[in-house]
RNA sequence: GCUUCUGUAGCUUAAUUGGAUAAAGCACCAGAUUGCGGAUCUGAAGAGUAUAGGUUCGAAUCCUAUCAGAAGCACCA
């Protein structure tokens, strides 16, 4: 990345000249008065060291050193820029790959409870971790992904009670997940009359940890019947997953490392059940239950030691909703009290907002208003193939990439922490920012190019358009490590190469250009832009189409 | 009650984590078309970031208080 390798020259020039140890940061500036790269390093280190550094002297040093670049001095701002010759160069070359980076990196996401319906609620972490994924991955990190799955715990107890007591399999087998919530609901009404329910659900759940045969297979069946669905949304969505250990994969290690933390005495028990002290004024994390049994809490902590001391991660990411936030990160201290992981490892929070119904309503299974993520695709479908229809374009396949990436790019476009009020002439609204505008601008620069010979070495940018696109395409490889953890900067940069390109597009000939330089530059110019697109695109995972 | 998070044009959101004149889309208004795909392009108007203080060369971003909203508070995940 240029970002970095101009960072690491102004910071050794400056251990150089005055034994100083200070982190350079490079922005990409925001204002094209600003030039391409901006840093305010002299301001930083003039409030710091005051007398000992000569702003003028640093900054002709620097100059010197960054000799390849155009650099100006703007108030004590430094203003980096390309210079054109370096930008025509570069446009006759492929867009550089990442070197691969020896760092171990999971990131975690989707994790619906089995037995439950995949709701649009489900969808950001789904999507946003998928494009955290997709990024590290081209990044050069060596990068898997796994779905933390919601397949073991009480529930089972209660949703083998229930099959047991009111269930018919072969219906179960027919429409697996609505049956099983059906029978889920039912047992929330039951046990408010009959107590004697939530005792045998819990038995079982016992009976369950223990390795029973016939509930071991009863729960099999719920699992395999669930994941059956939820695998036909993933391709759906074009997503898909290295691994996926649920937490059954994690059960009996987390009795083992609660039994180690009561020996070493990191964990204490209260009224029969196993707690570990955090921080202080804080409830103590419970980690056993007091009829023996394991919970969510000792599952995470096995999975981080798992993915720590087992699999040498070197980062993991969590994409996990808000409402969990302060648990997981109480989870985390734990996990360091119990010398699970240490500051080796980083661990990554991304908690993303909610998605509420207009009115701010929260969606819930119980209230029965939560929207299917299939009945949201399959309005997206409709709309898409009534737009394609005026077009006399019936094929399913563009159908379903432009509908699909319409959802995925109204959730990507935003900062993850944001709550989304879902209202549906805007998760389906096909103007303005948008996929449909990013995919069309594809469209134009693959049928302009149809057919057409591209020779690579007469390059001139003429124009300030010209120029101005050819700068952001050259920060391609800048922005998307910018968006490792928040891809709607990515997002923001592919609008911006689709704009700037349109602008060109619909200003200047490029096809019956006469001039043959200027002809060829801006065929270049496409070239590049598409390609951009197509590799951008796929980092948030969304399809191009080779027309709309 | 305690803890955490959020508050930015009429609406939906950005702002590279403390940097330069707060940036887009929608809606509204005015324009571009015998075109390489108009699902396009140009322009205008519109906020000084909930409020009041503070720290700093520099604040939407950090600190304090207030207001408003949301979430989490032990044997569910």
């Amino acid at each position: 990345m240029e970002k970095d390798s101009i960072s690491k020259k102004i910071e050794l020039l400056i251990l150089k000249e005055y034994g100083i140890k200070e982190d350079v940061e490079i922005s990409i500036s925001k204002d094209t008065k600003h030039g391409d790269y901006s840093t305010s390093i002299l301001l930083k280190l003039d409030s710091k060291y005051k007398d000992k550094i000569d702003k003028i002297y640093l900054f002709e040093k620097i100059k010197y050193e960054l000799s390849e670049y155009e650099v100006e001095n703007l108030n004590s701002f430094i203003n980096i820029s390309i210079k054109k010759d370096t930008l025509e160069n570069i446009l006759k070359k492929d867009i550089p790959k990442f070197k691969k980076i020896n760092k171990k990196v999971l990131v975690e996401y989707s994790s619906p409870n089995i037995a439950k319906s995949f709701s649009i609620g489900h969808l950001t972490t789904t999507i946003i971790g998928d494009s955290i994924y997709r990024i590290y991955k081209y990044l050069g990190y060596d990068t898997t992904n796994d779905n933390h799955i919601g397949d073991w715990g009480v529930q089972f107890g209660k949703l083998i009670y229930a099959i047991k007591e009111w269930g018919n399999e072969t219906q179960i087998e027919k429409n697996p997940i609505n049956e099983l919530n059906k029978l889920y609901v039912k047992f929330h009404k039951e046990e408010e009359n009959n107590p004697e329910s939530v005792i045998k659900a819990k038995e079982y759940y016992k009976k369950l940890s223990d390795g029973d045969k016939e509930i071991t297979a009863y729960w099999k069946k719920i699992v395999d019947w669930s994941m059956q669905e939820f695998n036909k949304t993933y391709s759906l969505l074009d997503i898909s997953f290295e691994n996926t250990y649920g937490e059954s994969f994690y059960y009996k290690k987390a009795q083992e490392i609660v039994d180690k933390a009561l020996i070493d005495k990191k964990a204490k028990i209260e009224d029969g059940a196993v707690v570990v002290y955090t921080k202080e004024n804080q409830k103590p994390l419970i980690v056993r239950k007091s009829d023996g049994t394991s919970l969510y809490s000792s599952h995470d902590l096995a999975t981080i030691d798992y993915r720590v001391n087992m699999l040498k991660m070197d980062t993991i990411i969590y994409e996990i909703g808000v409402e969990q936030k302060q648990y997981i990160e109480q989870m985390f201290e734990a996990a360091k009290i119990l010398g699970i992981y240490s500051d080796k490892t980083k661990l990554i929070l991304i908690s993303h907002g909610f998605i509420k119904l207009p009115g701010g309503e929260k969606m819930s299974t119980r209230k029965g208003n939560t929207i299917k993520l299939n009945t949201l695709i399959k309005e997206s479908k409709e709309k898409t193939m009534s737009l394609l229809k005026e077009r006399n374009i019936t094929n399913n396949e563009i159908i379903d990439r432009i509908a699909i990436g319409a959802i995925k790019f109204n959730i990507l476009k935003r900062h993850y922490s944001s709550d989304i009020i879902f209202e549906w002439d805007k998760i389906l609204n096909f103007e303005g920012d948008t996929s449909i505008y990013i995919q069309y601008t594809f469209v134009r620069c693959l049928s302009l190019l149809k057919g057409v010979d591209i020779e690579n070495d007469t390059i001139k940018l003429e124009n300030q358009d010209e120029q101005n696109l050819a700068r952001e395409l050259y920060k391609f490889n800048d922005y998307i490590d910018l968006s490792k953890l928040s891809p709607n900067i990515l997002v923001e940069y592919l609008l911006n190469i689709s704009k700037l390109y349109n602008l060109i597009y619909s200003k200047y000939n490029i096809l019956k250009e006469p001039n043959s330089i200027i002809r060829n530059t801006r065929l270049n110019l496409t070239k590049k832009t598409m390609y951009t697109i197509e590799i951008g695109l796929d980092l948030l995972g969304i399809k191009t189409v080779k027309r709309m």
